[in-house]
DNA sequence: TTGAAAGCGCTAACAT
DNA sequence: ATGTTAGCGCTTTCAA
């Protein structure tokens, strides 16, 4: 058996060169390389020889000599913090798409939401020499390391302090102050904060921005970003349900995990308790009742991010080592509007 | 501005080499080389001259060298129909565990559930030189160029006819059997079925199985697997649902979807409808009630796929070509057990 | 056991 | 505008 994969890797083994279709156009093989990659002027003749007989042969770039030569491999590595997390998929799917419409393409890298491995597989892929990281970080632990990943490093939604950092984001604190306002506009007052301990950068501004709009003193509750601890913290609530008519969550998985819990302890959502959510992920909208959520706006961070990294990488200078984009408020059944 | 990033290329630009490892240790590259791929025998001495002075100097093998040289980029690619969907998210995340883990990596490519690009895609995975592509199908079209792909194939859950395919897949068979036994020992015997289009070689497996299992004579509604399709389907059931008491999905979203438009329609779940998934993604457990399913046994899968293609890689015998793995009964509260 | 030399496939100086 | 030559960093004959 098996036939098929060895033959297969015999044929590989001799993939058309430069030199073969430079042979059958009766040209030299730089003039093949200045044709296929347009480096040089060339004439009409030779460029036409050089397409067909490359056509011919069924020529095909060999991407690895091509890094070998040019020192960049035309990738980037994207590391993100758990790609179960379908906001963390879609960043994914949303760069991916960005770099193949270039010609690019992407190293994935998934730190399985343990803190501090950023360096490690920053270095990884650097390893690989691709020609920029993009990173979604899982704490704001900055390990050494990542001052020493030799590339352009652009950072997605949750950054770590690393000097001359370049960072893309959502406005967190506009996207806290809509929900704020929204709750507010629909007679909810006595709000409740479920976050994530302000370890990412991400669960700080979302927790300073609630106690700046709610009051310092409303309710808060800080565990990770996970539904596991969205149900913890929905119980603990539960005791104290009495002073509040709102629970402002700092994710849709933490959302989706209090709405669970207060439905099967009988409450009603949004009639006892408006709940909502921050990233707008797909399952947002499919809860019951459905999540009142902030959408990041997932496209433009990452083209924004490879377009970052894409001007460092050609050593240009950057308009905005910050990037802010503006969130957008999503009203659903959790915290619904009217009145 | 934009220092440090011209600094960290033009650094960049100057990694040691094998050669530098060489004159600090005082040896050939060749030895070099040998030392540091364990390839040949060398003495003890040469051994620790070459380690500690590659230590010194910093070297990291360059894996684009090494790659054009062997012909090996130590690579795969894995092609998914769409990330956000977090089953596929599971998968490339296990899957990128398990080549990490070997030393190798991930390349990926989404199809944004659009059919019949498998073989652009694994194309231009295979034109970076990946040894081997894993494949997740979105549908059962097989396009003529996946043939012409030039290494090791194995496809992951789902697959397309291609000539000697290699596939690792849940028992899907099974699975279906598991659920309507589940249904018909909890006291539901009238079944409807809601899955996707025999597009794929798992729709067809599951409504094969349903049908099998439940009875011709059953409903059937075909859709794709999205949630949208789920909410769609729900409200045709609407209108026949006095001969129905279970619902069988064919994925967890379809489930979803069902589940939010019966309860906003004012049915209760599972009293008056049970509902059954199929995949167990992390919101199956996050709805409420939460989705009773089957569980894909995710890391196996992934792991059992990487492990078949490095078989392939090797050139050597794979003893299974179709890898059929158990799947497991989750039970919770949209189709209770006890009775 | 070790080294010298060739070469993977490509692009970029440097001629012409 | 084109060709010749060198060389990216590595592994692998081939000889010693």
């Amino acid at each position: 058996m098996n036939e098929r994969n060895t033959e297969r890797r015999m044929t590989a083994d001799r993939l058309p060169t430069v030199v073969d279709v430079a042979r059958e156009a009766g040209v030299s093989k730089t003039t093949v390389s200045r044709v296929l990659s347009r480096a040089r002027p060339v004439t009409p003749e030779s460029a036409a020889a050089v397409l067909s007989a490359a056509e011919r042969v069924g020529y095909r770039v060999n991407p690895i000599a091509q890094s070998l030569r040019t020192r960049s491999t035309r990738s980037m590595g994207l590391i993100v913090p758990n790609l179960t997390n379908p906001f963390f998929g879609a960043v994914a799917q949303a760069a991916a798409a960005s770099l193949t419409q270039q010609g690019w393409h992407l190293l994935m890298a998934d730190l399985d939401d343990r803190p501090g491995r950023e360096a490690e597989q920053a270095e990884w892929l650097r390893s690989y020499r691709v020609d920029a990281v993009l990173m979604i970080p899982v704490s704001l632990q900055a390990p050494d390391g990542l001052s020493r990943v030799t590339c352009p490093l652009v950072q997605i939604d949750r950054w770590v302090p690393v000097p001359d950092s370049v960072i893309v984001r959502t406005d967190d604190h506009e996207g806290v102050r809509l929900l704020v306002d929204h709750l507010r506009a629909t007679g909810r007052h006595r709000l409740a904060f479920i976050g994530a301990d302000p370890t990412s950068s991400s669960a700080r501004l979302r927790l300073d921005s609630f106690r700046e709009y709610a009051g310092m003193g409303r309710p808060v509750l800080l565990g990770d970003y996970s539904a596991q601890w969205g149900r913890r913290a929905a119980e603990v609530l539960l005791e104290t349900v009495g002073d509040t008519d709102a629970v402002v969550c700092a994710n849709d998985l933490i959302a989706l995990g209090v709405i669970q819990v207060l439905i099967e302890n009988g409450l009603r959502v949004p009639a006892d308790l408006a709940v909502t959510g921050f990233d707008d992920i797909v399952f947002a909208e499919l809860s019951h009742p459905a999540l009142t959520t902030i959408r990041q706006p997932v496209a433009q961070l990452a083209s924004a991010a490879v377009e970052a990294a894409m001007t460092l990488i050609r050593g240009e200078d950057l308009e905005h080592r910050d990037l802010v984009l503006p969130p957008e408020l999503v009203v659903r059944g959790s915290a619904p509007g009217g009145s």
